[in-house]
DNA sequence: GCCGTTTTCGGCCCGACTGTTTTCAGTCG
């Protein structure tokens, strides 16, 4: 399969073409390349049938091109593009405000190929006195360099919506603002974020606007204008304020959530239907036929309306959707620990928050002994906790614990005793470098004991930090579906593990999951909406997770 | 370069903002 290769080959022509001014050609590019992208079909098979026409997007001109780049594993202008502009296109235009035009430039100009040769210029003030640049140019580029080496420009999801969400709170309360919203990949709860987006219709977008950039927390403001305004936060991201008449807000808020290529596709869709749909609205000709609301805008282009968490080009114009589970349908979070281990709460303390969330039943799961860091608990004091729990009547509470996963597959705590708990979480906490099939192996011989019901933070992943194990992933979802095993969809903003992609697989395969936040204190069971937000994304439905089931249906499948 | 209920030529999404310029190009979303 080598759809991607050709379609990133094909994105990066249209930007060289971009560069050169060439005309509508780089918008044909990349809408090849977005086609490609988005097929399900081999294109090498695609062009042994020649069928490469078929491809929206892809007529006789690119055609030739894949056709070249297939043969030969290159194309001509793409490789002559690459000897005139020897440049790291993608690491520069990375930088907030530099863009393929001025890279160029740069090249031509000062011989600037990577973003090494960019600080070095502007440390040195080579980059004011070239046309068309100048001193803010480059002191914003010398920041934007900074960030980037800072944070690698993205946010976890769960570090900016806090702050995001003040801010909001903030806007919402002021009297001038008539409707607000989230917009952009938080509102589509992305695990990673690139700044805050918030939408709102004023009744007087200066004073709003005013009030906005002066908000505690906003260290440098951007821009600001009478629709938009943007700031950088102390936390470090960036937070752009729109303001959109009350006529267009639905539009505006369906096209500001993005993602970007699902709005190529609810355009596309608009204009199969003889429709324009942009910003502003859907439009028959020069007629405004919708724009007050999302749903009002979905439909009128002959879709229902589509969860935020769905929009991202990957078919949910073309399915019939899910219905998504929502927090309102979580009755227990089964992965919690006490201070029986290293958490800081009490088990009861534990169980009147799980109450005060409106929570039917909270699963204890204690580490287990061989993680010493974590005071793990070995089999005596895991019976001895089980006498505990038995005398907590003011609530619900069922006892499982997180045992490991050792490098043979085997697990720390002997069978006698795990047959004796609710329930058994097992997670791989030690020796995460072996290669695919060794860890693939190691996690299946895991699921197939019958005491183990759950699969915790089954990838390993720490977002931005470390990677996934390597693993079989199909196979281990064949595993879980003959085993019945439980796959865990972690709710910690670092892990979100299962993510999103892994939890489609997961649901198509007929795999149950359960959403836990695997909280270390008590206050970290409200990271549920992460997890929650993850499951959609994933598609899932009610029935795909355990713990929107009540007690008793979660014991029998445990 | 692609595409077609505006159909084989002529249009392709486009407005806001910034920083540069001295009326606009580049970038972003």
């Amino acid at each position: 399969m080598r759809n991607k290769e050709v379609s990133k080959i094909l994105s990066n022509i249209a930007r060289f073409l971009a560069m050169d001014n060439v005309a509508f050609k780089p918008q044909a590019y990349e809408r090849a390349a977005l086609g490609i992208e988005s097929m399900e079909e081999d294109i090498e098979n695609l062009y042994s049938e020649k069928k490469l026409k078929t491809i929206p997007g892809v007529g006789e001109g690119i055609a030739k091109a894949i056709e070249e780049y297939l043969k030969t594993g290159t194309i001509r202008i793409y490789e002559e593009y690459k000897k005139k502009l020897p440049i790291d296109l993608d690491a520069l235009t990375a930088l907030e405000g530099l863009g393929a035009k001025r890279a160029r430039v740069l090249y031509q100009k000062l011989k600037i190929r990577s973003i090494k040769d960019l600080e070095r210029a502007a440390k040195n003030h080579k980059i004011a006195p070239v046309f068309g640049f100048g001193e803010k140019t480059e002191k914003n580029i010398l920041e934007g360099i900074q960030f980037l080496k800072r944070d690698k420009g993205r946010f976890l999801l769960g570090d900016i919506m806090p702050t995001v969400k003040d801010v909001f709170d903030r806007l919402a309360s002021l009297k001038e603002v008539k409707k607000i919203s989230l917009a952009g990949s938080l509102r589509r709860m992305k695990e990673t974020i690139g700044d805050g987006d918030i939408l709102i219709v004023s009744t007087f977008p200066s004073k709003v606007v005013n009030a906005f950039i002066n908000f505690p927390g906003v260290e440098k403001v951007w821009a600001k204008g009478s629709t938009k305004a943007s700031v950088r936060m102390k936390e470090g991201f960036d937070i752009d304020l729109r303001i959109v008449p009350a006529k267009s807000y639905g539009s505006a808020l369906q096209y500001f959530t993005g993602s970007k290529d699902h709005n190529i596709r609810t355009r596309l869709r608009a204009m199969e239907k003889g429709l324009k749909l942009n910003e502003y609205g859907v439009f028959r000709g020069s007629k405004m036929i919708a724009g007050r609301t999302e749903k009002e805008v979905y439909s009128a282009i002959g879709l229902p309306f589509i969860p935020p968490e769905l929009r991202e080009d990957h078919g949910e114009l073309n399915f019939p959707l899910p219905s998504l589970v929502e927090m309102k349908d979580i009755k227990g979070d089964l992965h919690c620990h006490s201070d029986w281990d290293g958490g800081s709460d009490s088990i009861k303390d534990m169980a009147s928050y799980a109450d005060s969330l409106g929570y039917e039943y909270l699963g204890i799961a204690d580490h287990t002994k061989f993680l010493r860091i974590e005071h793990g608990l070995d089999e005596k004091q895991l019976l001895k906790q089980r006498e505990a729990v038995k005398k907590i009547t003011s609530f619900k509470v069922i006892q499982g614990c997180e045992t490991n996963i050792l490098t043979n597959g085997t697990c720390d705590i002997k069978d006698s005793v795990l047959s004796q708990l609710d329930y058994v979480i097992a997670g791989v906490h030690s020796q995460m470098k072996m290669t695919k099939e060794e860890m693939t192996d190691r996690i299946i011989r895991a699921m197939k004991n019958p005491h183990i019901d759950i699969i915790a933070h089954p990838t390993g992943r720490l977002i931005q930090r470390r990677d996934e194990f390597l693993l079989d992933f199909d196979k281990i979802l064949r595993a879980a579906k003959e085993t019945g095993t439980i796959l865990e969809i972690n709710s910690n903003p670092l892990r979100l593990d299962l993510k999103d992609v892994n939890i489609r697989r997961a649901r198509e395969a007929g795999v149950k999951m359960v959403i836990n936040t695997d909280s270390h204190q008590k206050e970290q069971m409200e990271l549920m909406e992460y997890g929650v937000a993850q499951a959609r994304r994933g598609w899932a439905e009610k029935k795909d997770i355990v713990n929107t089931y009540s007690l008793n249906k979660l014991l029998e499948c445990l």
